[in-house]
DNA sequence: ACAAAAGTGTTGTCTTTACACCCATGG
DNA sequence: CCATGGGTGTAAAGACAACACTTTTGT
């Protein structure tokens, strides 16, 4: 959906290929410069700035369109990805929108019977990605992109404030009992590294002797015989998660006691 | 709607009042007997069951109709609800219902356009209640209800199956960081109730005397100076939850440590 | 007095936390 | 040789798991 062209033919009949009434956002979590970043758009014309969504075509098994919009803008094949709650609560959620907000908002003229302007529920879906294999995509809607840190977030359109906020605590509860990492960190990572991903997601200090020693002994990562030069300091020895186990603890959970 | 003629007219007009495309269903946890139970509805002139679920009406927040539902089928309002998962993937989520298919399901006469028979995705809400105090309302679709135990729920109707499935996986998850029972258990309950319904819901055995001391130095129940007669045994204390810590953890979650 | 269910405390084991010194590397 | 960050082990405290006998009550 790259030309005005397009978009026009989206608004008008885009009702034919997706249903009505109910849309796919999603909170793409990326890991970065120590930080733990979102994947913004800009709504072209506009300052405000949204997290990338779509709808859902009108056969298309929603976890389906939920990769599909996820792939659209990111162009990555594999990765995590959760829904994690459908909003449908917020003002924003409760009423139609006219045509005039809705040209304020994009810029583009619609009838005031447009499917668009309808009452849209979402579902939030969010996705954990290796920040240095995506490729961001833009469209007609969208003229930039930024990766945000969660802790800056300006504004967002709609009740988006709202949904990364839910992603978020969804995230840290979902850490207690699932492994996380593997679609956040490069195949060979160290332990500073996904000792401080740890600290960032969770947002509080984990002790640096302790939190490797959990990890190893719940058999999620492996040491490998390698170390990375980082440059003028002693160079760190690689890991890299067991597949085997990890995957097993994703389904099994880690489960603590009661 | 319990008449013919509201029913046929909710097949016609409905989509006037309500979202098309997007309905709830909820799976109701009741404990009775030593059990936990899930209510569930009879469709009229079939002998299939299936949980109880409604619409969205067009301009009501999406948490205000889930409720909305769940009283209309129980009469109570202080309630444990939670959503839990939105379901768009399984077959019959996917693709539209023929007019046949309705027919043949509901025995109702519905158009070929009818907004009843397009794809529509569920999201999903479950509900702790107090057994004791529900009162079943049936309506037009519904002609008998149950309780039926989770180990042993008949063939559902659509993907009920899997959402029942999904709702336990989510409260036993769920138990492990936050409190339940205030909304399954009468106000005063004695120590063996909590216990084997924390036992029934995790569907394992807890020490009899290490589970009232955890529960203790959590401070979620206090002893009251009472006992309950139960026939030709010792006397039970009676417990209550200690509301004000209760919803503390409720919000704060039980965090178990890293 | 007997049967059935409730009440209660201790100990060993495991898990978690807290904590500080030496090593490697590049400049 | 210095600055910076990486690597590593131990001890104390707390949490958890296992376990059996006594009390109450009605019949």
């Amino acid at each position: 959906m790259n030309t005005e062209e397009e978009a026009l033919n989206f608004v008008k009949y885009g009702h034919k290929q997706y249903l009505p009434h109910v849309a796919i956002d999603c909170v793409i979590f990326g890991y970065y410069d120590q930080q733990l970043k979102i994947l913004l758009l800009r709504v072209k014309g506009h300052n405000s700035w949204a997290l990338p969504g779509g709808f859902i075509q009108r056969r298309e098994p929603l976890t389906q369109a939920a990769y599909r919009i996820l792939q659209e803008r990111t162009n990555l094949k594999d990765l995590f990805l959760q829904q994690f709650h459908t909003f449908g609560d917020s003002p924003f959620r409760v009423k139609e929108t006219s045509a005039k907000e809705f040209a304020d908002k994009f810029g583009l003229e619609v009838e005031e019977n447009s499917w668009l302007l309808e009452r849209t529920l979402s579902i939030g879906y969010f996705a954990l990605v290796d920040y240095s294999k995506v490729t961001v995509t833009t469209d007609f809607f969208t003229d930039a992109y930024q990766w945000c840190d969660v802790s800056e977030l300006p504004d967002l359109l709609f009740e988006h404030n709202d949904v990364v906020e839910k992603a978020l605590l969804t995230l840290r509860l979902q850490i207690y009992h699932q492994p996380i990492g593997y679609n956040l960190l490069p195949e060979k990572f160290t332990l500073p590294e996904i000792h401080v991903l740890y600290e960032t997601i969770l947002g509080k200090e984990l002790d640096r002797r302790n939190f490797p020693k959990k990890l190893l002994a719940l058999g999620l990562i492996k040491k490998l015989n390698e170390q990375r030069p980082i440059g003028a300091h002693r160079s760190p020895f690689l890991y890299q998660f067991d597949k085997e186990n990890y995957d097993k603890a994703l389904q099994e959970g880690i489960v603590h006691a009661y």
